[in-house]
DNA sequence: CACAGTCCAAAAGTATGACGATTTGGTTTC
DNA sequence: GAAACCAAATCGTCATACTTTTGGACTGTG
């Protein structure tokens, strides 16, 4: 998932620094100085700049150096990205967004896995369904996180659409960040774990408008929550 | 939008290449091969490679070399790779999983532009489907595209929601994509036509239901269409 | 024959010096 | 005051040398 070696390191230095802000929009930074501040060669620090040029974060130009773009422009759909907006002072911001997209994609995913899902997926569905129930009802956040995480995932994968698929991992990031940001809010609620069951439930016997319906009523709900926590 | 210089023509080459299959899942490149094929020095070679890593297309390693990844890792957001596979042979599959994420994503956008949209956002939301509704009478299928573009763009913009307006080149890409692939059907239909109307005018006076149902008629008979053209 | 440990060479990773290209901003000139 | 020009700054590219990792061959042993 990571990038690897010198550059790897830049750009975890410099991507969620410019992604909070932290390096504004408009500010410009020499490639010598990088050099210097990280004590790498010119070879990192261009390869650094590049991805991140890659991510449409920053414009390199001569005479000029290297500019911050404004975040408008940004390839906000790049998981490192998506990242570092959550790490950050954007995070509230970026929550809402993803919600957003969870309620306009989730549901369409699952009546589609409905459709399509192998029988695999199913089976993997019905278990977590059950693991679900599990560890919520042991108030064991940990692992109902994971179960949640992979819930959703295997969702998304068994609608049979890649770019759903890909979410994925973008949808843990924002599980991950939800539980992390009301701190562990107590025992998940019974209702939605039921909806969880009634999901997979439809999935497995093939009712998408059913599964589509209580996905959507997940996803609004969690939008919904997330919205009173950030007020 | 593209990448610039010497690495940016080596993408050029590369990314097509490897959407297309051309380059199959597995290959492995070599740096130096790459340095006498394009003649390029080392630095422009590792620069390109570089960016293609960031997309996950490639990864590299020592004493192995650069190995083209399996598809289902992509970046498949990143619009490169997006308008990649849509000029090589994955053009079918990647316009069918974009028309699903448009009948999941769009109707939604509609939604919120009619509550979030800026006075702005209204006015050229009508503007844009008086203008649609002129090239298609008079039949100028490249200037409606150009309308139907923006118009799609602008209700996305309008969400207020930032990941969705991101969506907007890439919904222009699939609609380009679509017009090519049937070459320019005749006439558009006076039906989507008036569909069109009837989300400007429901976004326009803060009719949020309305304009998603609108949309979602839009967007799933462009699925149909375009799953019927396909076979 | 099977297995484990050792060693080597191949390839990417990093560093550095030199030069080229281009843009900007000031300076000169008319 | 405006236009043309020049010079400095900075990225862009190239060539080269050195470093690090690692896959696979080789070797020896049980």
């Amino acid at each position: 998932m990571e990038i690897q070696g010198l550059p790897g390191r830049l750009l975890d230095e410099l991507g969620p620094a410019i992604a909070a802000g932290e390096i504004p929009e408009g500010a410009v930074l020499r490639s010598e100085d990088l050099e210097e501040r990280f004590g790498v060669s010119r070879t990192v620090v261009r390869e650094a700049v590049r991805i991140l040029e890659g991510m449409r974060m920053v414009a390199s130009r001569r005479r000029v150096g290297i500019t911050v773009q404004p975040k408008s422009g940004w390839d906000v759909f790049d998981p490192l990205v998506i990242r570092w907006r959550l790490a950050g002072a954007d995070r509230p911001a970026q929550l809402r967004s993803l919600g957003s997209l969870r309620v306009a994609v989730e549901p369409a995913a699952a009546a589609l896995a409905a459709v399509h899902a192998s029988d695999d997926d199913r089976r993997e569905l019905s278990a977590l369904a059950v693991e679900l129930t599990v560890s919520a009802r042991a108030a064991d956040l940990a692992t109902f996180l994971r179960h949640d995480i992979a819930f959703h995932a295997t969702v998304l994968k068994a609608s049979g659409n890649e770019m759903f698929a890909h979410l994925g991992d973008t949808v843990g990031a924002v599980l991950t960040g939800r539980t992390e940001y009301h701190l562990m809010p107590h025992q998940p609620e019974p209702y939605a774990i039921r909806l969880h069951r009634e999901v997979a439930d439809a999935i497995c016997s093939g009712d998408a408008v059913h599964a589509e319906q209580a996905m959507r009523t997940i996803v609004t709900g969690a939008l919904e929550e997330l919205n009173q926590q950030l007020g």
